[in-house]
DNA sequence: TCTCAGCTTTACGTTAACGTAAACTTGTTT
DNA sequence: AAACAAGTTTACGTTAACGTAAAGCTGAGA
């Protein structure tokens, strides 16, 4: 048997609320299974949580993350079709992820000069008064 | 005089509604001009609009990209304590970049093998079926 | 037995980021 | 003059992603 998780560990091991386990139980991104009326997590449920929540921080809406599973489960018994709509979407996402890394590229740029630029203007500050706390 | 762009110039280059940018407004991350109640965008404003929207796409709120534009327009007349915060945002923002950074390195491995795992589950379907169209 | 922590369902509330519609002004074309 | 395009303000509506009670079940311990 391999180990399970209730919703409470998984709360806090990943550092979101119980509600937002629930709530994505709603939007069909878990299927736990259950122990009377309580919920049980599988592993298999413990890495879709961290998928989901991986996506959402890339800015992933809870529907396009289930459209991905849902393809994903499908690839199994795949249609010629189904496969090629997947290797579609597949390709859609890696497309923005380039753009996403693109665009932290230039934030991450941005944020240097503008680190050089403070640096520079608390230089000229300790020149004026050299007796400031540090 | 240097270029200035009306609402709809602005809106279609980068393809966001007038609605939004009178939005971007009311939140405070443009100030355009007027001529009588008309808008007129400088290349600055132009700017701002495309940094808000990078900023987007990764994620930000419209609170956080106004809160680094204020920082950034008062670090040139920053006092001490104003210049270290900052650093310590511009060091924030740093850290969350890196963090997606990873994200997307992550999510880009797994769009790999998916890919790869399609092309194969393709290529059986075509032994099997080798008259099917292309 | 009681109580208490941890789980459950149900359901209304909230915030961000706009969409959408109505009604108005202003400059330009027919 | 009339109509049109492009702009404006005002204001109510909408969606996503939860927050926040309220009220009830359930097994382990005092």
């Amino acid at each position: 048997m391999s180990k399970t998780y209730s919703i409470s560990e998984l709360a806090s091991e990943f550092d979101v609320t119980t509600r937002s386990i629930r709530f994505y139980e709603d939007q069909v991104l878990l299927h736990p299974a259950r122990r009377g009326q309580t919920r049980i997590y599988s592993s298999k449920d413990r890495v879709r949580l961290k998928l989901t929540l991986r996506g959402k921080r890339l800015g992933f809406s809870l529907a396009e993350i289930r459209e991905l599973f849902e393809l994903w489960d499908e690839t199994r018994s795949g249609s010629e079709k189904q496969l090629h709509l997947m290797l579609s979407k597949i390709s859609e996402r890696k497309a923005a992820l380039e753009q996403q890394m693109k665009d932290i590229t230039m934030v991450q740029l941005e944020l240097e000069s503008a680190e050089i630029r403070c640096r520079q203007a608390l230089e000229e500050l300790n020149e004026k008064h050299p007796a400031t706390a540090k």
